[in-house]
DNA sequence: CTAATGACAAACT
DNA sequence: CAGTTTGCCATTA
């Protein structure tokens, strides 16, 4: 097994792999949008914490996913810093000094685009 | 069981 | 407006 996510209850971590891996090519979410998706909104850091474990099981496209402010605050737990930024602009998002430009318009909102229905 | 940490976020100074 | 502090929840020590 790759982590000990915990002895049960790995719910939450399921839940932000499938939503990450839903996010579209070219497109990139928020920590907290994530969480609230997922009905725990003050729950951002443990969306990250997922993102830590999910980049050990690998499948996720954890690029796309970032703080609130578009910055790519997770890089430094890639391969290498500057592979994070690189994914991103290979998918057409302008990365400058390691945050997205124009954030608002690649932000994909799980909650607003699957939304619950 | 208590304390500290963390790929965040909102509030406060 | 920028930097600092608190809140949140789960995991690890």
């Amino acid at each position: 097994m790759p982590v000990s996510l915990t002895h049960k209850n790995k719910d939450f971590f399921e839940s932000v792999f499938s939503v990450v891996q839903l996010i579209p090519a070219g497109r990139v979410t928020t920590y907290g949008a994530i969480a609230k998706y997922l009905g725990a909104a003050r729950s951002s850091r443990m969306v990250g914490w997922a993102m830590n474990t999910s980049h050990r099981i690998g499948g996720i496209p954890a690029h796309r996913v970032v703080n609130r402010n578009g910055i790519l605050t997770g890089k430094w737990h890639f391969s290498n810093e500057k592979e994070m930024a690189r994914l991103l602009k290979a998918e057409g998002i302008e990365v400058v000094n390691d945050i997205i430009v124009q954030f608002s318009v690649f932000f994909w909102d799980p909650s607003k685009e699957l939304k619950i229905d």
